[in-house]
DNA sequence: ACGCGCCTGTTACGCACCGTTACACGGCGT
DNA sequence: ACGCCGTGTAACGGTGCGTAACAGGCGCGT
């Protein structure tokens, strides 16, 4: 309860500068044009949660989160794994209140851009209009890209691309792609690639017997990458 | 061949003035501020490929068109159908080229808007600069509840939700919701739902002997929405 | 520290849904 | 007329789901 507040991801194999790392949008930047604050959320709290009002979008520093779509019936499906880098509640601008629940997975800090004035400030910088526009589009095609897999790849298939694009993802940041943490539970990847538990628990088992990876509980490595790539239909570059 | 360029959905029933339909980006404000051109496509052709210079977004201002992403390993993936005030090419702001194919499945009239001139006039028009990022937003909601729908619904009830999304859409263009003809095959929307072309059939039959809906070929009655609508897990109100 | 209980993950087995294959029908263009 | 494409129907089989039982961690308590 009274632990030191450590974001766990920064403790992974090979960390480097913070604002070097960040991909999209630089945080030195957004300060001289708009509100910027910092907030830290525990693992298992919410960032943000469907219909509460809208009113800043954000920017993870450090951590793990996940975002999940949920309907009046009960339905629930995780969205997107988001880590630092990512820019959350974008898909709700234009709107008052949210659409769907951001939830930390580990704790995590995370920059609050204040909104409405980050468009405002935008039309001022050319550069941060051009770059909120563009993080718009990559998350558009995030989807598509999950969205081909979702419909075209058998289930072992998906859990090896979503393997190999959390690695990918992991590498940018500077963290090993070929050894890592899984910070979420097999629930969670289930519900992200159309699946259940049981069967992402197979399809993990299935490519450890196949000397693809190696699994126990939540750490995996990648001991095959060119295997795992063709697999799911992928040039065998490796990496 | 020599047949007048009529696009086919101004033909349908309950036709309104054009731009008052226009949900989003309003043609004449567009104009005031950057390059417009109409663009004329005809069903079966490409209104752009995958890899091709990204130069222009595109506004639908009649007619009908689907967008496709596709893999090396020649995997396909019906993304989304876009009718009139619908805005493509959005996925690829902030890229040098395509990353989708979007064919159009009838004769099409488009607004052409010349990009990168977009986003610099958005830049000193803020209500244009809010309206291309709400554009982008509302695409990515839309993915997003399409996630929803494929990973948690079974194959029956995703075609009830694609039936009554479509009719959502044509009757906010002044449609009927209840009576449409379909633009697209079995085959696409069997992509589009993640489904076989077979499936959907078998689906709709289902749907049809059940007395929730009246199909002939591409034309469809939604003889019971409220049925419909529970079917799918969404409230019962009359539309 | 030790054990207890709960939660997460793993594996097995039967079954249902949907994909696969095959064929028939009808419209349309050549 | 012919052939082709899109569509509908049916039988069969496989992937992945549902239930269940079990194993192993981890937090919690004492």
């Amino acid at each position: 309860m009274d632990t030191a507040f450590a974001p766990s991801m920064i403790e992974a194999p090979h960390p480097r500068n913070d604002l070097a790392a960040l991909p999209e949008l630089d945080i030195e930047q957004l300060q001289r044009h708009m509100l910027v604050t910092q907030r830290k959320v525990r693992a298992g709290q919410y960032l943000y949660r469907n219909g509460q009002p809208f009113h800043a979008l954000y920017l993870v520093h450090a951590g793990f989160l996940k975002t999940c779509e949920l309907t009046v019936d009960g339905r629930e499906q995780v969205t997107g794994f988001r880590m630092r880098g990512d820019l959350l509640g974008v898909e709700s601008i234009g709107l008052a209140v949210h659409t769907c629940d951001a939830v930390a997975l580990d704790d995590s800090v995370i920059w609050e851009l204040a909104y409405p004035p980050v468009l405002n400030a935008c039309l001022h910088v050319p550069e941060l209009q051009a770059r909120l526009a563009a993080a718009l589009a990559e998350e558009i095609r995030r989807d598509r890209a999950w969205m081909l897999s979702i419909a075209t790849l058998p289930a072992e298939q998906r859990v090896a691309s979503f393997l190999l694009d959390l690695a990918a993802r992991l590498a940018r940041l500077g963290f090993s792609a070929r050894h890592f943490i899984l910070r979420m539970g097999r629930a969670d990847i289930a519900s992200f690639l159309a699946l259940k538990h049981e069967t992402v628990s197979r399809a993990l088992s299935h490519l450890e017997r196949l000397g693809h990876i190696s699994v126990q509980r939540r750490e995996v490595k990648l001991l095959d990458v060119a295997a795992l790539r063709s697999l799911v239909g992928l040039p065998c570059t490796v990496q």
